[in-house]
DNA sequence: CTGAAAGCGCTTACAG
DNA sequence: CTGAAAGCGCTTACAG
């Protein structure tokens, strides 16, 4: 750190011969204080550069002023746009933002939530990492902090009196609708294709694809269901199990969009013309899905809102921790692009 | 917050019937302490759910734990990247990230720099937002913080006093390589597509392009040069201008991947064949350059790698803050891919 | 409207 | 090896 003493409330409280009380009283806008005083003290502060040390001022009033944030995956846009929204209206509210990546990693995880508990923030909020314990998890933050958890449900049961709040999607509805969609189409058989089915989302989103299937009399196919894990580079290595399927299916619901994205270039890697000779649909709408060639019919979940609306949930239960835990499930919306046409006749 | 007073170190020592600087030795591994003393304090910690207040310790020890990060554009995949790469390092060395994001904007920059600096932070790593003034962010971060900025210089000069690292990527190198590329392949009219000129990564970008270009014994054309903001919308929406010249360049060195991705789209949209009837290359190397329709021929600049590396610098800087500013050009090469064929006879 | 004193949860010399 | 006291930079009653 730097050498040279930091300027303190002491020294501007000495060099306008008042007390540091009436100097804090300045600092927070207290109208008990005489305006000519807090002239006074107010160009003295100026003249020193004063800075506050909130740090300080949140010891002596047992508070916090800031909200860990761990995200699972920062390079997936989805989950950036949710941290950019975080932090915006985290910061709206004064709040500073805490962050930590678990790279997917639920050790790490644990790991980044055991250091940003020593910063004794006002919350949490989780995008967890696949496959994280619920009982981890509450070892790693306790039952004293509240916790906001995104996306994901934590697998397991922590012990009674661990509470915390969920921000979820609707994810059965989602791949119901582009389910749906692609039946409407023409399309009869039709695969669900990546993501990891022991993740709460995944097993959601197949429920949707399968109810939309049923509803129309057809029969789920086992082998239409094809695990990758839920990113690109995956997506597009695998692609070419799907079409190895004996009839090929014509179109294929996706786990998420950076699957969506990945299968397509995989499919043009085998020759075919997604868009044109099959049908592909995402879940997300991250900003590259509308820019994609072609452009992806996707379900929108608009991430950089849910992400101001969990700082919004987060901050509600920090300030009366007594509402038991809520569960807010967003509806989302299919939006038609060109990924996903009728079947080539 | 919650209601429930919090553990401390006096609980911890009361209830073992030593004094607290004893707990406080326990706590920071000190040989001093005697084995039996350790263990029994340990237990006691545990059974009662002691977290430590780093918070405090820091104010006492006048150090500070935290590092902020400030990025202009957390949407961008390049940005993401890095602060993942920052926030892993920083974590590494037992600091903790605080976040600020400018979305672009400098009077949003300047809050959320203020804000940040209550917290004292032992350094700032700072992604400026487009035409942010160094007298700014001196006013905002005084001059006794260490300050690393990334990838683009601070415009106009501060008052002397002010000093930062910077670390950057080798602009100039980077598109000469990729326009020397493009010439090599035939092509002789060849446009600079996108950025905002008044950045001095455009800007560089530039020359190293017309520089190539002069190598080559071609004159750079005025109207070669085309201005969008540097996001994949803004790119793709001009797209017509591109196409408009008379006689229409044959390949575009483009300002960086989302501009690079979003100009593929307009050309589809214009009816070209990007990677077919017209080349176009990127800068930054993002994840989905390399999954794009066509993959994109792109300069690589590894931005998780420079996230690590800018923590790096900063620590240095922290610690020894008498060495003067320094200035980080990191080498950065060609990557080719489907999108940069040679012209279409 | 302002000041003197105590305290937030730690660490740091200084004794012993 | 352990304890008593002072202090980091603030805020909070309590007097006046």
């Amino acid at each position: 750190m730097d050498k040279r003493r930091r300027i303190t409330l002491n020294d501007i409280a000495r060099a306008c011969g008042v007390s540091r009380a009436t100097v804090s009283l300045v600092l927070r806008g207290s109208p008990l204080v005489h305006p000519e005083t807090r002239r006074l003290v107010e160009a003295e502060m100026q003249r020193q550069g004063y800075v506050y040390n909130r740090a300080a001022a949140n010891l002596r009033q047992r508070v916090s002023s800031a909200v860990a944030l761990v995200i699972n995956d920062l390079s997936n846009p989805f989950f950036a746009e949710f941290a950019a929204g975080v932090d915006e209206a985290l910061g709206a509210k004064g709040y500073v933002t805490l962050l930590g990546s678990s790279n997917e990693s639920p050790a790490r995880q644990r790991q980044v939530l055991g250091s940003l508990m020593e910063h004794h923030p006002a919350g949490i909020i989780l995008s967890p990492a696949e496959s994280s314990m619920a009982s981890d998890v509450a070892l790693a933050i306790g039952r004293h902090t509240p916790l906001l958890v995104f996306n994901r449900q934590l697998t397991g049961d922590a012990e009674p009196g661990f509470e915390y709040d969920f921000l979820g999607l609707d994810n059965r509805a989602g791949t119901r609708a582009a389910t749906a969609r692609l039946i409407a189409l023409g399309h009869r058989r039709i695969a669900f294709y990546g993501g990891h089915a022991g993740s709460s989302s995944c097993r959601e989103r197949r429920i949707g694809y399968q109810e939309a299937l049923r509803e129309a009399g057809i029969a789920p196919d086992e082998r239409w269901l094809i695990e990758t894990a839920p990113t690109r580079l995956e997506a597009n290595a695998h692609a070419d199990a799907l079409l190895a399927l004996e009839p090929a299916p014509t179109a294929a619901v996706c786990y998420n969009d950076a699957v969506a994205l990945g299968l397509m270039l995989g499919l043009v890697r085998l020759g075919r013309r997604p868009g044109e000779d099959f049908a592909v649909t995402g879940f997300d709408d991250i900003p590259e899905a509308a820019v994609g060639i072609p452009p992806l019919t996707t379900v929108s979940a608009a991430p950089r809102q849910r992400g101001r609306q969990a700082a919004e949930l987060l901050l509600q239960r920090a300030a009366s921790p007594s509402i038991p835990g809520r569960s807010v499930i967003v509806p989302v919306h299919l939006t038609e692009r060109d990924s996903a046409p009728a079947p080539a006749s």
